[in-house]
DNA sequence: CATGGCAATGTAATGCTTTACATTTTGGAC
DNA sequence: GTCCAAAATGTAAAGCATTACATTGCCATG
């Protein structure tokens, strides 16, 4: 079991120098077409790959970025990813996903990967930058990071962000209900730790407030952006007693869940309740009934924020601490009805 | 905007030699209490970070291994990266996702990594190798890459493999519904690109020639895992106009598909359908009716694998073309009902 | 035939860290 | 105070590719 072939070695086999080997890899059109065919013929016979940490450290760049994702498993993210890789890759970078579990220590890892020239840049869709990065965010403000926040800003925002209007499309989500003569509104909010929750759910109090309608705390229930917490929260509802009119749920998933639970107590809806969700997730089509919901543009922000960071790598754009907000739209299904006192006329 | 701190400069700043600086690194009892506080210091005042390209061409790893994912966005995936990531970490391997979308030209991108490298073991959970890498394990048999394959085995396996018996799971759920007295039972495929559709596919016939039941090309109808393909696989059905007793899905997005699509035109699971999945993700619990499906231990499948991966990393045990194959069983929710036949009494 | 210019190739420095080996320092025993 | 072992630190090579600069060889022009 020998070691692996090196560019001397090639170099070597072909008899020429090792400035050449890497010419024929990477300028083959300064390298006559003897040399080069020798060239080929000897990487071949030696299995030669190229040495990325070699190359990386010469080059000083990786042509990789990280992509900090909270949860893998939430479907929310993935047409963003797939917006990030579609620029990244015609950019010729290759993308790497950090799952960090909205764990402070991993996303710390990962972004130690940036860091330390493992990555060119980092796009953060978990909402939180480790204190320690942060820290050297402000302590050397000539040598930007190149970081772009995306969909969840930060709590302090020091790059450059991407994302929508929650509190705008909170504000639509809501007003549609109240368009549709819905007075008792409940909020399930995600995680008070989420930037997000804080943003919808005051999207969701400006708008009641601006109908008259006071917004009391037994209107707001605590969710975690699960399916169980949507599951758990049908259940508060149910023991309550009093079925409010409608439910606004800040994601797909706690819909899915609570209309989960209610349909099990036989609880219809929307004849009994309305629904509306958060994100338009792929099953929010396909639950029954098909899901009103908040419709984010996630390839394109996706892109943009690719966008934005490649801006960032190459350093050729002051983008500072650019805010890019992308329009949200409401997907009318079938979870939200007219109030029983516009139909029963 | 000054460059990157090296570890010369803490080295000088500390009035150490580099090595000195390394040792406090990574083995800080070598050295004593005033130096290393010294080092320390020089440290953060340099606002020094370790140069991971340079460390990992000098100790020829790099301490991560890169996860092959064939569709970010299939919530499966999810758990058996949990598991993944669980062993991984607590063997100090970062874990990066290549996103792959079932195109050869990424995985090889993302293999590459593991070639030149950047990584010190691949995990495929895409079912696929790309010849290029396939052809360098055979020429050089001596040096085995360290890579294993998960859940979705490889056409041609040379490489160690964990997953489930795939046959004998889908022969469990079709003995499953032919329990229920279903007779007529078609079969919802994945894209026969996929080796699994194979085995699924075998399990199921096999099981219906037991019981005695010819299967015709007309119970086989073809899907790709989508949610959309099972749409499209129920209006199908419905355009046929003879609904069949039961639809064994070979995932339970396409069963979720598939039953919203009947929902839609009134037809009832289970009373007038049953249908069975397979993987059993988070939705189908929440789905209405709850869907009855195959579980895949899939934490332990990701762990499984990357013991494997681990083993064959170190070099010490010759895990050989070893194959895991883990336990899969049926849990039984609402969307199978025993046939007519059976309650009409 | 001499010269200038270009194409092709080579030389050697550079990027940063780790680590085997060498050297110095420290502390204790006598 | 000497000596030794152990502890602490230093020196310098190695890991592999890229690339600025230097060199060689050739052709065409005058």
């Amino acid at each position: 079991m020998n070691k692996r072939a090196t560019i001397g070695d090639v170099a070597q086999l072909a008899g020429v120098s090792t400035a050449t080997v890497s010419r024929v890899l990477h300028t083959p059109e300064l390298v006559s077409d003897s040399t080069r065919k020798a060239v080929h013929s000897a990487i071949n016979k030696t299995n030669y790959t190229l040495n990325l940490a070699a190359r990386n450290l010469r080059q000083q760049r990786s042509n990789a970025i990280v992509v900090l994702v909270p949860d893998i498993g939430n479907t929310f993210f993935s047409e963003i990813l797939a917006g990030i890789e579609r620029v990244a890759s015609s950019a010729g970078q290759t993308i790497l996903i950090g799952h960090t579990a909205h764990d402070q220590l991993r996303e710390e890892k990962y972004l130690n990967n940036l860091l330390n020239s493992q990555a060119d840049g980092a796009l953060l869709l978990n909402g939180h930058l480790p204190d320690s990065v942060a820290a050297k965010i402000r302590e050397t403000p000539g040598r930007r990071l190149p970081i772009v926040s995306v969909s969840e800003a930060l709590a302090d925002q020091i790059v450059p962000h991407v994302g929508i209007d929650n509190a705008g499309a909170a504000a639509l989500a809501t007003q549609y209900l109240l368009d549709h003569g819905h007075r008792h509104i409940v909020h399930l909010r995600g995680p008070a730790s989420n930037i997000l929750t804080g943003q919808r759910t005051s999207g969701f109090a400006r708008t009641m407030k601006a109908a008259g309608l006071q917004v009391s705390p037994d209107m707001l229930l605590d969710g975690d952006f699960t399916i169980e917490s949507g599951i758990a929260a049908a259940a508060v509802l149910i023991a309550a007693g009093l079925m409010p009119d409608a439910v606004f749920c800040a994601n797909d998933e706690m819909a899915i869940g609570l209309m989960s639970r209610l349909a099990e107590h036989g609880i219809r809806v929307p004849q009994d309740v309305s629904v509306i969700g958060f994100d338009d997730i792929a099953f929010s089509r396909t639950a029954q009934p098909a899901l009103t919901t908040i419709h984010q543009p996630r390839a394109e922000i996706g892109e943009r924020a690719t966008q934005t960071l490649l801006e960032l790598i190459a350093g050729d754009t002051d983008v500072g601490n650019l805010i890019t907000t992308l329009p949200a739209d409401l997907v009318e299904r079938a979870s939200v009805a007219p109030h029983q006192r516009f139909t029963a006329t």
